[in-house]
DNA sequence: CATGGGATTGACT
DNA sequence: GTCAATCCCATGC
């Protein structure tokens, strides 16, 4: 995808690159889960401002901010927003469609369903590392590229973000309606978790 | 310089 | 359902 494509809300981004396809080497995957992340709110890296740790997310959009969690694993964002602005889309689970075996090899496992259905899992299937910290999204290693057919006009659910303790009522959380790949199900909204959302 | 806290995963009860 | 692994970074003394 072009740079003026993430030089958008992150919102926007995180929705629309569902059905996208990220590309490593022989392997790729058909985005079907994203989450937005933006400066102006607590559960975002960016949120403490311009550090050593964000520069690349405060950088131009368009490139990728892979940062390690929880010590283990590497995940996988695309920078978006103009540049000054810190906002990026992780990407959080992929249907495998190409390298399917070098991605069970990675993973030491076999249930197509397994391979990219997480954060974390995506990032070992298609070997992307920290290495890949700040790469052009157009250029590679890392690539994201506009939909295959089939994939144009998707059904997107939306749901609240996972995994996190701050900002926790944005329903910033954006998935391929049905997909067997998805890290979790989609939550459906409970009469509750309408009133908590409609009070904060 | 010491410390606390994760945008997770897989193993185990 | 619970829980440990593991390390980088931001913060505070």
């Amino acid at each position: 995808m072009r740079r003026s494509f993430y030089a958008r809300p992150v919102v926007a981004v995180a929705r629309d690159l569902i059905g996208c396809v990220v590309r490593h080497g022989e392997c790729a995957g058909v985005i079907v889960e994203t989450e937005a992340y933006h400066d102006s709110e607590p559960a975002c890296h960016a949120f403490v401002g311009f550090t050593q740790r964000t520069s690349t997310l405060f950088g131009p959009p368009g490139r990728a901010y892979v940062y390690r969690s929880y010590g283990i694993h590497a995940l996988l964002n695309a920078v978006c927003e103009p540049e000054g602005v810190g906002a990026a889309v992780l990407i959080r689970a992929l249907e495998p469609v190409e390298g399917i075996e070098l991605m069970r090899a990675r993973r030491g496992l076999e249930l197509l369903r397994e391979l990219c259905s997480g954060p974390g899992k995506l990032t070992q299937a298609l070997g992307i590392g920290l290495g890949d910290n700040g790469v052009d999204l157009e250029r590679g290693p890392v690539t994201i590229s506009e939909p295959l057919p089939g994939w144009r006009g998707v059904e997107v659910s939306v749901d609240r973000r996972i995994g996190i303790t701050k900002a926790v009522e944005l329903p910033w959380r954006f998935c391929a309606a049905g997909s067997r790949f998805l890290s979790r199900p989609v939550r459906p909204l409970t009469a509750a978790a309408d009133a908590r959302a409609a009070r904060a």
